[in-house]
DNA sequence: CTGTATCCTTAGGGATACTG
DNA sequence: CAGTATCCCTAAGGATACAG
């Protein structure tokens, strides 16, 4: 990966900065889907060959990493890696700055209220979810 | 602006998620920077084209505001705004993630131990900061 | 089910010149 | 100084078909 800079601003934009990256991150982060077919269902309506394209990136970088299905052999399931989870705090922020400025969005309303009451144990709780069931 | 999804996640990256509009808001945010040619001088070399095009996008979707510099009224001063400013969470994030995985960044190392220390006091100066020097 | 491959169209972006 | 305008090329993206 060849860098505009060494930025860390822009080490993060190198690496999940457009439309589409942060989606299959928030999809395995938030929504519990771990399977191409799943992502592709979203209702950002993804094609096939940028969905392919950013997955095979986010693995590249090491955000993502894939495996196969333990039900099933022949289905890949995806997971976060540890560089992946540590987007969490990340994507909560995003989440939280929707939340404020965006007045359409009614849904997450229960999720921003524990994130304003306590985001600590938030952060915490859902770590540790994450941490259970990605990394093997 | 016409959303593709009314997913918060989604939401923000319709706002910024692209590979140069953040770096803007960085420069206001932590460089002390306000004007065009400050934007366009910075390290990742965006072209005049592409910093007018992103200029103009976030001010039209109101995270930047323009106004002219009270020291030479010719000179346009750009400024974040109350929604900008409230991307300080977002983007002390952002460094604080590539801070753990760019093993190249030395740079910011003063930066990331304040935040690992006590984020709290950092994002509270920062934000005061921000108001008295951004917000007329 | 999990992808690739292909085709085609559109959007992004670099270089340069030019204007108030 | 603070941009816009133009040209031109490349990258991104949608649609569809196909393959293991």
């Amino acid at each position: 990966m060849k860098l505009r800079s060494h930025c860390p601003t822009n080490y993060a934009l190198e690496h999940f900065g457009d439309k589409w990256s942060l989606l299959i991150v928030r999809d395995l982060m938030f929504k519990g889907k771990r399977h191409y077919n799943e992502f592709f269902e979203s209702d950002e309506r993804v094609s096939t060959s940028v969905l392919g394209e950013r997955l095979r990136n986010l693995e590249a970088v090491g955000i993502i990493s894939k495996g196969e299905d333990h039900a099933k052999k022949s289905r890949i399931r995806y997971s976060l890696t540890e560089k992946g989870i540590a987007l969490l705090p990340l994507m909560v922020e995003m989440i939280i700055w929707s939340g404020i400025f965006d007045n359409k969005t009614a849904a997450g309303e229960d999720f921003l209220k524990k994130a304003k009451k306590n985001k600590a144990a938030l952060l915490t709780a859902l770590h540790r979810k994450l941490k259970t069931e990605h990394l093997s």
